[in-house]
RNA sequence: GGAAAGUUGUCGGAGUGGUCGAACGAGGCAGAUUCGAAAUCUGUUGAGCAAGCAAUUGUUCCGGGGGUUCAAAUCCCUCACUUUCCGCCA
């Protein structure tokens, strides 16, 4: 949620940064509603300690006894008068609060306008393998070595589930252990989620109500229902709802490892076989939250650690600054960490990290108290993928890969598979 | 799944229609005392919204939503959550 104040003082503003998201945003209407809304509001006011001083009146009147009747049947009037504007209030409220909870957050001002076109690769790291052979994609090479069973999990599952297999299972477990120790060697606190959440989370993260329709339901949809986590960011940026934390408890700086459930209607493209896209990912997902002056700070951390993470296990890739409008709703800004999968020819993302500013902290109305000012401000929330298996794991087997269609195990990934060299 | 009891400020915990934004205690903050600290004493201490340059004023908030009433933390309805007991179960 944008800053309400800073629509009302600067509307051309924000226009113009969500303008650089290809967001079109129209004020007219709400400024209205605004003005209308806080003249209501000083109306309704002046009768509400009318009725209030009235209403003290009546016992006084009492002790005294003096007549009542006539004080009660006036001040019932102006309850009446009260409902009236309450509801006006609260009709105009409905449709503000909607209004600013469907714009997207406003990009920093050193993003690119526009989409995907206008992501910039800002380092590259590593070089893309060279091959004497005949290479195999992953999903061959899942298929030759028993790694992934695509067939038996769409059975079980339908198209975009598999089923991790032997080594394979062996091996996605050994990335996600890998990536938590490297968390809480770097001081995070490692969380083991729950799975099913609440409206508010999706609320909170920024996903709903836009994006509602993406994530799968437990029941029929309803505020009252629970949907599948789509990344466990949608948990951690919810925990503090509605608290205040203490300046010196920030950062908080957290791990946590979920599947990913994500409905992906209509998403799914040919060259997506295998993994690339499921309905089901691993994913240990990072989250800070800081003060304002430090949220800078913490997503180089994040970006740093993500990055780590792809340096250690050896593996060709790119980093992206993305331009604006290919950033999510409830981001400021996203760099992602993009893998070289050598039989698809592209670079696929497997870490995105954002700084959400305090736009989540509205939406949740989590604050901290400034221990200087002394006064409540909202908390910058940050997340990054640290990191997600799905697009890693075709990305290594496949520059991993040995012309007899075995595959080196990266050095960091063998003690968590008994030491383990090369699955063949 | 069945039954019961709860949900009050930073925390514990009173309050069953008006004098309650809320007793009392703890904690926090400021001051006194002290070489300093502890202990003790004194004072102070919630948030949102509206108006205002500001001081301030008004208003709302006692789990969420709705209702009754001149007036609701208090009565009614409803939803959510928590705890305990029983049942079932990894």
């Amino acid at each position: 949620m944008l800053d309400i104040n800073l629509i009302r003082q600067n509307p051309d503003y924000v226009k113009n940064s969500l303008a650089k998201k290809g967001y079109e945003a129209d004020f007219t209407v709400f400024l209205k509603q605004d003005g209308e809304k806080r003249e209501l509001i000083a109306e309704v006011e002046k009768l509400k300690a009318q009725r209030n001083a009235n209403s003290a009146l009546v016992p006084k009147y009492k002790k005294e006894g003096k007549d009542v009747s006539e004080i009660i049947a006036s001040t019932k009037k102006i309850g009446e008068e009260i409902s009236v504007l309450d509801e006006k209030i609260a009709t105009l409220d409905k449709e503000i609060t909607n209004f600013l909870l469907s714009l997207p957050n406003m990009p920093d001002e050193d993003l690119l306008a526009g989409e995907k076109e206008n992501n910039k690769v800002i380092k590259v790291w590593g070089e893309k393998p060279n091959f004497s052979f005949k290479a195999k994609s992953h999903i061959e090479i899942c298929e030759d070595l028993g790694l992934v069973d695509y067939e038996r999990g769409a059975k079980l599952a339908g198209n975009g589930s598999w089923i991790y297999r032997g080594l394979g299972a062996r091996l996605e477990w050994a990335l996600i252990n890998f990536f938590i120790d490297e968390h809480l060697a770097d001081g995070y606190e490692f969380l083991l989620l729950p799975h099913m959440l609440n409206y508010e989370c999706g609320l909170g993260a920024g996903q709903f109500p836009k994006f509602a329709d993406d994530v799968y339901w437990i029941d029929n949809k309803s505020e009252n229902s629970k949907f599948l986590l789509p990344t466990a960011e949608t948990a951690l940026v919810n925990i503090y709802r509605n608290e205040v934390l203490k300046e010196s408890d920030l950062p908080k700086k957290f791990a946590g490892y979920t599947p990913c459930y994500r409905r992906e209607a209509g998403s799914y493209r040919s060259e997506e076989r295998g993994m690339i896209r499921g309905h089901q990912f691993n994913k240990v997902e990072m989250v800070q939250y800081t003060t304002p002056k430090d949220s800078d700070k913490a997503f180089e951390e994040l970006v740093g650690k993500a990055e780590r993470i792809v340096q250690k296990l050896g593996l060709h890739y790119q980093l992206s600054k993305l331009a604006a409008g290919d950033c999510s709703a409830s981001m400021c800004r996203t760099y992602d960490i993009e893998i070289w999968i050598p039989s698809m020819g592209i670079y696929k993302e497997v870490s995105s990290a954002s700084n959400a500013r305090d736009y989540q902290a509205r939406r949740n109305n989590t604050r901290y108290r400034n221990e200087e000012t002394k006064k409540l401000e909202y908390v910058h929330t940050l997340n990054a993928s640290g990191l997600a298996t799905s697009r890693l794991f075709p990305a290594l087997l496949e520059q991993y890969q040995n012309e007899d269609g075995s595959v080196t195990i990266p050095e960091v990934l063998r003690k968590y598979m008994g030491g383990l060299e090369v699955i063949r």
